[in-house]
Formats: structure tokens, sequence, C-alpha cells
DNA sequence: ATGTATGCAAACCATTTGCAATGAC
DNA sequence: GTCATTGCAAATGGTTTGCATACAT
């Protein structure tokens, strides 16, 4: 990994942070954010506990959610919530900016390049309010379902099985 | 409220879903769509749960949960997720397309006009994808909050008894 | 008549919380 | 030495599930 110099700047930033915040500089923490640092797509809490884990870092859970939310309040990290029981994380820094598809109908989320919808200037315009960052859910149906969609209409029309579909979630 | 043209083109909307989908008409379903679209902004399941026991229309939690189901299936409502223990719902039709300001420190949800930042042109640029609806979710400080944590930080550094001062690094 | 949909209550599970022990300051 | 932070385990609370009953077809 030669992403050392990124580490080390995200690192700097979370110091400066917990510093102006009066909070303690925890081994925790630190091991915390190069772990997440580290990967470079979405990731949840169980997958992180897990990859500390495999590393023999042990950490509780409420650690990692402390941490977490500190992460999150410095904008180090962002946080997708993607259905009830799914919250995705990811980095900031290193990571473009992008939106997500979200098929409707089999739940895959699919990134996507943004060209910067949301420009700065536009951000500044609403008012009492501080951005921190944003995200684009883009709903729709993929391509995949919506060639099933046709297929099972058609089958319909004709036989009678229905079975449940709980994809949608 | 004069919006029963809508409602009625709602129902039929729901009814030929069901009829597609081979499930059955039941009274609850309707009753639940048609409190939905007495509603303007967003509700989430307990607030919607109230509404109908109010006006005296008996349903369970599980009931609503299946038929929010079924109509997020066709479309005809959204599910805002917030946060773990926050999702909302709100109808798709006879609403404007807004943006949702959370505020990452109390959890208010804000709406606020966009300025078609997503435009048609740009919606049918991306590949094996139909766009249904978009949202988009801009995460920050409200300005109560952020005065609020002013007010806080203030207070901290006045009951504090560290006699830290800001030199050291 | 058949089997889907409902209602209830228990189960689920990611996240939060309370509290004693640890360790950063 | 203090008190924030950690780790553990128990609690929380929206959502899901299992099962007996009701009812749309």
């Amino acid at each position: 990994m030669d992403n050392v110099k990124l580490r080390n700047q995200v690192k700097e930033e979370f110091m400066g942070y917990l510093t102006v915040h009066k909070h303690r500089k925890t081994p925790e923490r630190f091991a915390i954010l190069d772990h997440i640092y580290s990967t470079k797509g979405h990731f949840d809490m169980d997958s992180l506990y897990k990859s500390m884990i495999d590393v023999n870092f042990r950490v509780s859970r409420a650690t990692l959610y402390n941490t977490i939310d500190l992460l999150l309040d410095c904008g180090l990290v962002v946080k997708h919530q993607f259905g009830a029981n799914m919250a995705k994380y990811e980095r900031t820094y290193g990571n473009e900016n992008h939106d997500h598809l979200i098929c409707m109908s089999c739940g895959e989320v699919r990134e996507t390049k943004n060209g910067d919808l949301f420009t700065p200037a536009q951000q500044k315009k609403i008012k009492k309010f501080t951005v921190h960052y944003y995200s684009m859910y883009i709903y729709g149906i993929c391509s995949k379902c919506s060639h099933a969609k046709k297929m099972q209409l058609r089958k319909l029309s004709r036989t009678s099985t229905s079975g449940r579909d709980k994809t949608g979630k």
C-alpha cells in the first residue's frame, strides 16, 4: 500500500480534532482510523470489527461505535444508511465523490461518478445549515431487473405462480 | 382535502399492481394507501399507525409493514432511511422534488427545494439504469445545534479543572 | 374450499447504555 | 490523582417472524 502519506495526513487531522475537542488520543482511535483508511470501498461495523481482530487488535464494538461517531463528526468518514439494518461507511479522502444507484427491485447498490452536481457555491446558499457532506441516492431499476420484469409479466399473463418477493429492501 | 382525484388515481394504480402480482385486495391495504395520500410531508410507521387508530381503523403494525413493502415495490411510496432507528416515508405523487437537510446532531430533517440539480438529460446519461426518482441527503449541523454546541463548549472550558491551555501541540 | 393476509406476541439484531476497570493526561 | 475511555453485558427499539385465525378469491 502506498497510501501511507494519506494515512498520515488523516491521522494528523484526527489528532487536531481530538486536541481541539479535548478528547483523549487513545491507541484504539488511531488504529481504527488507520484500518478504515486501508480499506477502499464501503464497509460496515461487522467487517471492520473482524478486520481488526484479524490483525490481532482487540477492540470492543462499543469503542468502534464511539470512534466512528468522532470520525463522522470530524468528517473523515461518511455514513450511508441503506436500510434499517444496513449501514455502510466509507472514508471521505482518497475516494472520489460518487452517487449511488439503488435498484428498487433487487436492492443492488452501484456507484457512479457524479459531475459534482452540488457545488460549494450552492452549498453556501443553504440558510441556517452547515453542510458537512451529501449523498445522492438514485432509485430506479437496473437493466437486469427491468429485463427480468418483462419476462415475469409475460409469464404471469399466462401462468399463475406468484411467489413473494422480499428483495426490495 | 381536494386531492380526491389523486387518491382515486393512486388507488387505481395500486389495484392494478395487486392484480398483476396476484395479491389480494384487502380493505387494510386501500385504507393504508389512502391515509398516506392524505398526508403531505414525511411520516413514519408510528405516526401512520396512530393516525389510523385515530380514525378508528384498527391495523396491526405487521400489516402496516407488509403493505408499505408493496407500496414501495410499486413505487407509490418512497422510503428514506435517515438513521438506524429513523425511517421516514412519503408519497411519490403530488409532492415536489426536494432535498433533505439532516442534522447530524439532533436528527432533525428539513426539506429544501432543490434547483433541479439532476436534470432529465443527466438522468438519461446513466447507463443500464432507469431512473425513477432520486434523493439528495445533505448532512450537516442545523443552526440550533451549532449554537447549542458553542454554548456547550464555552461551558466546558469554564467548568473543566484541567487547566490545560492550547499552547501545546 | 383454498391458501393469502391479518394480528398478536415473541424474536431479531444493529446500536446504545450502564457500570466497573483501565489508562491518558 | 482524575476523569474520559474502554470493554463487557444487558437494554433498547424499530422491524421481522411464526403461528393461529380471518377472509378475499
